[in-house]
DNA sequence: CTGCTATATTGCTATATAGGCATACAATGA
DNA sequence: TCATTGTATGCCTATATAGCAATATAGCAG
């Protein structure tokens, strides 16, 4: 990671755009194809305000491509990057979800093992830690 | 991208974490290996307080891990994933620079073109728009 | 032009948080 | 135990921003 300071400070405001719930529900909207802010609405359970102050911090981003068509306006993916990027980040917390319910098993299964030798001292003097 | 709302927000809050230049950099003196507070000061001119923060924030999310060693604590990153993040962050914002300046250069090579072409009415009535 | 619908924007409030100063806390040596 | 060094934390200020209500703006049909 060989980043300029102005370059990092770019990697800072792109996973700023990303740092909220709100907006990463408008890019799952999104996900399934162009949609007007009314659809967005529906689809987040956001209010119209804020789905266009949202939508207007994506497009701004570049992340998303804005397109009028009567009196709706409709929002696409402009950089379909960004699903990967969260996709990765869905991915590794899944996998250190996992990892921590495999520790918490091992923790269970010492737990039951000491409960075990409690009832049996010549067996808990082997288990040295 | 198929995550459940809950799910979604723990992606946002990964995302805060690493939304933050200061925060980046002290990821980015982790790169070249194990660091105590004051080396990290060093690394990013930050001032104490704040380094120490930061990386209480990091700790809290499992991506750097703290060692006492004496009078020193020493963090080290838990979580080597997210520099892959951060490259592939800044090698997609890269691209994107690239594509821009591209962009700019046809745009320049319309303008000279234009430019050229104010010059003789008949090849500018050939550019059909 | 008027009325209607869709969307953008403004202004406000509440909340979060960065950075810095001062101080508390931890570890160590004399 | 005391003094020193390294680090963590509390408090404060300033700033950013989410969400919402109200309103301005854009597009269209009659």
């Amino acid at each position: 990671m060989f980043l300029f300071p102005s370059a990092l400070a770019q990697v800072a405001d792109c996973f700023k755009v990303l740092s909220e719930l709100s907006r990463l529900q408008v890019l799952c909207a999104l996900k399934s194809g162009s949609k007007n802010v009314t659809e967005h609405m529906e689809a987040t359970g956001l209010g119209q305000a804020n789905v266009s102050k949202h939508l207007k911090i994506l497009a701004q981003a570049g992340i998303v491509s804005r397109t009028s068509h009567g009196v709706s306006v409709y929002y696409e993916i402009a950089e379909p990057f960004i699903f990967e990027l969260c996709e990765l980040v869905g991915d590794r917390l899944t996998s250190r979800l996992e990892e921590q319910s495999q520790q918490l098993k091992q923790l269970e299964g010492l737990r039951r093992t000491a409960a075990f030798g409690l009832g049996s001292r010549s067996s808990t003097g082997k288990g040295g830690k």
